[in-house]
DNA sequence: CTAATAGTGTCTATTAGACAGTATGTT
DNA sequence: AACATACTGTCTAATAGACACTATTAG
């Protein structure tokens, strides 16, 4: 039959928080949110950054070579993960006819006992935008990689913005994929609990502030946040010290 | 290359909302909020009732499938259309190992001039449920299909459901991908403008809310529903009779 | 007139933004 | 004591639910 010979991958955004001290600040570590990217070694993108992904194999569903790339890429298994969508330009993918369906998965990194592999690397996310347009940053020990983004309204009852890239510095598709993953992290972080699969057990409203701001791209308002999440929290009354001053409590995910 | 051998196909939910008379009743025409479905007919799920969908072609992207599909059943362009997510179970057709991405599209029907194949059928919607299951019965002329969902609560913030299928009167699993449709269109009405692309041109406002309550499955309050449509739309200053009573204003959505 | 549908007004409860103010630790 | 961070209280604006109320027309 002559429409059986699609390659199908999987593409997965691992976004991660990772906690760790920033040599120029005095006191405990502070929150980074960013996202996994491994370079590619052996295709037409040489030497490009990518989201992890592979080709399914023909015995399995997409959720399950997602769960195989994932475990491979960080050793995790029992990852929070959703799909984000299909993707399919007819000239994707030099290798062939490929579609790629997108998922995205939510880590706590400080949890990672063992090490990714060696062209694997985590990007920390850095957003600067406006209206018009969102530039994010992507950096590692040694890299920088600038994403441009041109952000055009399409309705404007719901605030919902189109993203179109006007960068090509990460292969294949994968500027548009992690536009739309990020689009849909930050959706689903103001209108669900999925943040907390980015936490450890343990943490002060202070650090779980700091990620709903890192992923967001904006500060929160104190009172307004405490208010809305003291309904999904329970205190461990256990207090840790932080940043040499008052010591702050820890809570718990309410499930 | 040993992976080049799935089966693409898109399957697309069209949704309409038609406007006739109901024998029963004296008066203007009363909207029915409905799914296009097609019926097998050189399969293992001879004479069950589908979604219609095809194969994806070689040099076209998922997307234009999908159109090219919705344009061969309504012979409609132009239409909004928005991807639901990708289907993969291995045994899920039994040609081959395809998978299938599902798109949904909103349509009026009252705009269709020509007529669809012999093998598609009109099938009003109704629901019935609550916290626990969603039964949702599927009627045209001739036949009705009874679909029954149970609700699992997955995230009590946001008061998130998955829905389990119980039954098994679709063919394939298009059961799965239309209720993640519904799902999709109920969150997207609240949140959006998306129910205008099921209405015509102009409208009384009595009528868009009998859209949005055929769509949720539960009566809305008159005041509070005309408070938050207000701003959408914009009076044509023309009225028409409605009922045998009161005329009430044509609007036309404020784009 | 009555019945039926169209459309308005208003009270209350809930929630978000803004920001002042209090509490408790380190240095 | 000074200061940094943790945490609380309160005012206001916006919005949704509930429901009573008025308006207009057919019969």
């Amino acid at each position: 039959m002559k429409e059986f010979k699609f390659g199908v991958t999987t593409d997965t955004i691992i976004f991660y928080i990772d906690s760790r001290k920033n040599n120029n600040v005095r006191g405990l570590p502070e929150k980074y949110f960013g996202v996994l990217l491994v370079k590619m070694n052996n295709d037409v993108y040489k030497d490009k950054w990518v989201l992890p992904g592979g080709f399914v194999n023909m015995d399995e569903t997409l959720e399950e070579a997602n769960s195989r790339i994932l475990k491979k890429e960080t050793n995790l298994t029992d990852v929070y993960t959703e799909q984000i969508g299909a993707f399919s330009k007819v000239d994707r993918d030099s290798r062939g006819r490929v579609i790629s369906i997108a998922f995205m998965s939510l880590i706590d990194k400080t949890k990672l006992k063992n090490n990714i592999g060696e062209n694997a690397s985590w990007f920390d996310i850095y957003f600067n935008e406006d209206d018009k347009m969102c530039n994010i940053k992507l950096v590692n020990d040694t890299e920088k990689l600038n994403l441009k983004y041109k952000k055009k309204l399409v309705d404007k009852t719901t605030n919902e913005y189109d993203y179109i890239s006007e960068t090509n510095n990460l292969g294949f598709d994968h500027e548009d994929i992690l536009i739309k993953g990020i689009v849909n992290l930050r959706k689903k972080v103001n209108s669900s609990d999925i943040a907390f699969n980015l936490m450890p057990e343990e943490f002060t409203i202070g650090e779980l502030k700091q990620v709903y701001e890192l992923i967001l791209g904006k500060k929160l308002i104190n009172s307004a946040f405490r208010r809305v999440i003291k309904d999904k929290i329970v205190s461990t009354n256990n207090y840790i010290k932080t940043g040499g001053h008052r010591p702050s409590c820890l809570f718990k995910y309410k499930k």
